[in-house]
DNA sequence: TGTTTAGTAAGTAAATCTAACTAACTGAAT
DNA sequence: ATTCAGTTAGTTAGATTTACTTACTAAACA
């Protein structure tokens, strides 16, 4: 099933002959998941130009389940319909401000029935629901442990949902699933070890590692925000963005770029003007001194950051994401200069090129943890 | 096997049920195992008190054949024979650095010889070899890539050796080396996400990771010399210890402590004695003002490159070893209150209590790595 | 002597293999 | 155009492997 799904269009022969088992006992399967659906066939236009009978391309039948994708972030939760290929067929949204005092989680189960209604899909063509929370999440028993930007504490959320949608959810940290949708379609694609970092109201970072995802021993890795890339600053009393936040969300975190910012100016211009990170990112791109200084902290906590991982880790590459990174396509080169004056070894940096990253990875997410035959 | 090897004494029966397969099944293999020589039965004394046949004690065989470890170290390099339980039979040594130019791999290969000699071991008898090498050590092709220490670059050490001693030879950094061990026979028997930090001339980390040992996308993971805990003080020229060596081994690295302390003390005192790290950190132990300085200094780093890496990866412990980790006990807690200053989540840090951890990490490195019924 | 537990023997079931077949095509000689 | 050797795809049939179930024997206890 896995080679099928990532060889399209092969015959029985080419499956028996790549996966080294006999054309028979490949003909007995292929005709189980063709009668259960998985895949489909279709004769061949031509033959070998060396002749031989035509063969029967096989191919992932990639509607023959779908799958929902939840993405809790701090301002709106997105909900998505996937196809088994990881396509996105339709996407909806909610306020997560709004709702997190309103029993949030009815609210999501409510709107997903709803994209379903609104698309046609009946809850049987429903294979799960994976979900991305932005907190520490306990997979195994899907219980999210602490998520404070929606005030969570031992949310059983999957049970709960599981309650509401009557079908298998899983749920998992928002940066593991971000990590998940760009091993499955991004640039993570065909490497086993790697890192996606994403850059928000704090830093995360999730692992992939000998092929798989890390979670660590208390489902805390990746959760950098607490590294100190200047012990000096870190042993005085620094200036925590959110309480509860590390030296590093404190430093890299896009409301610590605010912060900062507002910190160096007068208290009419503080009023004036809506002070995004994004803002202060063109502002210093346009040659503004105040912004640049500001970025160019922001750049060199990242950086050694980023050194940090890189030397415990050495990945084959690492991935930035998360709203801030969006802004940072014209400073990758900085970031790359700084980190490659303190390390040997050559790492591959880039910004994540894929849409809706996180609906995808959380659709994968369902594929790796429920059993079924699509198990990945 | 492995449940053999992991629960010694039991019965066909026990087995059968432990493992969820049939007593004929379990009979037969342990036929064939009994035949082969890997393990051993012994009619037990005394039936079960409700009656019955007396059971036949089935246990592993830790003599069916042995195994060579070797750690070549910076001043020695140690060579043990191991029993498959990792026991260290016999011992021997020689000289590091008076063989370095003096064809180094022979001198190893012939010293094995004579410690099996002596021993009156067979060549038969021997499984094969496990060598933990001071560098960044290509495990797949058994080639060292980069070991300053001793002076190789891209030395073919796994076919050298293999052409040397005529049995299999697998190769690994010397700190993932100390990781096996400690996997093996140390803390880490229980646990499947640690951390093995060695503190030697400089600093290095092996990763047990999700059930396995992660070498990096180039055999580079664990490097942590590199790892930048005070960015200020990394963008200034630092004093680095050797040439190639990272700002984290330039602080916490057994030579940087003596050259810190150096600078430190007038021409006279510099040459009157022999400034180990040892004996600075007895004299720091001894309220020495100048001593407890450089010795606050390493802790400070040490502390903060552990933040880093527990930050990110999450283990369930921290084994500290090298022989720098010797003289750590008595400072153990000032780290540790160091790391839950800056830690929400709790850490296990320990001093390893091993004797021998590479030699039998480097044995366990051939079980791991070589196909036989022992593979790990 | 009946009960309990350990281990063995014989037959059964499932899965996958090999070998030989049929099916269906190409292309060159007739 | 027809024929046929060569080639590739896929199926059928029987052999092999592996581990299972059932039913047995062996050896203990009380």
């Amino acid at each position: 099933m896995h080679y099928i799904q990532n060889n399209e269009g092969h015959s029985r022969s080419d499956i028996a002959s790549a996966l080294k088992i006999s054309k028979p006992t490949v003909s007995n399967i292929v005709d189980e998941l063709l009668e259960e659906g998985w895949i489909r066939e279709k004769e061949s236009e031509k033959a070998s130009s060396s002749g031989g009978r035509k063969p029967f391309q096989i191919s992932f039948n990639e509607n023959a389940t779908y799958i929902v994708g939840i993405d809790i972030g701090g301002t709106s939760v997105e909900i998505a319909i996937l196809n088994l290929s990881g396509d996105v067929l339709s996407k909806t949204n909610l306020d997560t401000q709004a709702n997190v005092d309103n029993d949030l989680i009815k609210q999501i189960a409510d709107r997903v029935h709803h994209l379903l209604d609104e698309n046609e899909f009946e809850m049987e063509q429903i294979m799960g629901v994976g979900i991305g929370v932005p907190g520490i999440t306990d997979v195994e028993n899907g219980i999210v442990l602490d998520a404070p930007t929606v005030n969570w504490r031992d949310v059983p959320l999957q049970a709960e949902m599981e309650k509401l949608l009557h079908c298998p959810v899983y749920v998992d940290n928002d940066v593991n699933v971000a990590a998940l949708g760009e091993w499955w379609k991004g640039a993570g694609k065909t490497d086993d070890n790697f890192l996606m970092i994403t850059l928000g109201s704090g830093v995360g970072c999730g692992l992939i590692i000998n092929g798989d995802l890390y979670r660590g021993a208390t489902y805390a890795a990746g959760e950098i925000g607490y590294m100190v890339t200047d012990k000096n600053a870190a042993e005085k009393e620094y200036d925590q963005t959110f309480p509860g936040y590390g030296f590093l969300d404190s430093h890299v975190g896009g409301p610590s770029i605010t912060k900062r910012m507002l910190r160096h100016l007068g208290e009419a211009e503080q009023k004036s003007e809506d002070w995004s990170a994004e803002k202060i990112f063109e502002m210093a791109m346009d040659g503004d001194a105040t912004a640049k200084k500001v970025i160019e902290d922001f750049l060199s906590h990242l950086s050694y950051g980023l050194i940090n991982v890189i030397t415990i880790l050495n990945p084959q590459q690492v991935i930035l994401g998360g709203g801030v990174s969006r802004s940072l396509d014209h400073f990758l080169p900085h970031i790359i200069e700084t980190i490659q004056k303190h390390l040997p070894i050559h790492t591959n940096i880039s910004v994540t090129k894929v849409e809706d990253v996180s609906l995808i990875g959380a659709g994968y997410l369902l594929l790796k943890e429920h059993d079924s035959i699509l198990k990945v």
